[in-house]
DNA sequence: GTTCTAACA
DNA sequence: TGTTAGAA
C-alpha cells in the first residue's frame, strides 16, 4: 500500500487530497519495499531493529511505515550484501556511498555554471566547470560527446558572462 | 489480504 | 535468514 502526505507548515502530515501541498512524501508499506527492493520484510523488520533502516516514527504495534527515499539505502545495502559484504559492513559501505553523493551534490550545485545541450538527438553537451585562469579567459568544460567524456580547456568571450 | 511478534528450523 | 503460527 501506497500513502501520499503532504509536509504542513506545523511538521505534521496530512493525506493529499486536501491540496494545500508543498512537498509530497511518498509512504510505503513493508510489503513494498520488500517487492521493490528484493530484500524480504523479515530482513527489513530485523534491519530496522538493528538500527541499521527507519520507519516513519510510529506507535509500536502498528505497521511499519517508509519513506520513499528509504528504498534507495535499503537498494545500496543489498547491493552490497550481494556483493559478499557483511550486513554491518553493507550498511557501512552504504552510508559512505551517499556520503560520496553528497559530495557529487555539493559540487555539481556549486560548480556546474551551464550545461549546453550539443545535441538533442544523442544527448551529448558541455558542461561548464569554472574559470581556472581569468588572465588568459580559460574555462574548464566537461563534454559529453560520441567519444564518451573528457574534459577541455578553452577559450572564453567575456561575452559568454 | 497484509502485517505484526515470537519462536523454531 | 526463512518459515511458521496465531492475532490484529
Amino acid at each position: 500500500m501506497i500513502w501520499l502526505f503532504t509536509r504542513m507548515s506545523g511538521g505534521q502530515s496530512l493525506m493529499i487530497g486536501k491540496k494545500k501541498s508543498l512537498k509530497a512524501d511518498i509512504i510505503i508499506g513493508i510489503g513494498d519495499l520488500s517487492k521493490m527492493t528484493g530484500v524480504s520484510a523479515r530482513q527489513l523488520r530485523y534491519w530496522e531493529e538493528k538500527g541499521y533502516i527507519q520507519a516513519v516514527s510510529g506507535k509500536k504495534n502498528a505497521t511499519r511505515k517508509y519513506k520513499f527515499e528509504m528504498s534507495f539505502k535499503v537498494q545500496a545495502i543489498k547491493r552490497y550484501l550481494d556483493e559478499g559484504y557483511t550486513l554491518a559492513k553493507s550498511v557501512e559501505q552504504a552510508e559512505k556511498l551517499r556520503k560520496k553523493f553528497e559530495i557529487w551534490k555539493k559540487f555539481l550545485v556549486g560548480k556546474v555554471q551551464e550545461v549546453e545541450i550539443t545535441d538533442t538527438q544523442h544527448n551529448y553537451g558541455v558542461i561548464e566547470l569554472g574559470c581556472v585562469d581569468e588572465e588568459q579567459k580559460k574555462k574548464i568544460y566537461g563534454v559529453v560527446d560520441e567519444n564518451g567524456c573528457h574534459f577541455e580547456l578553452r577559450d572564453y568571450a567575456e561575452a559568454d558572462n
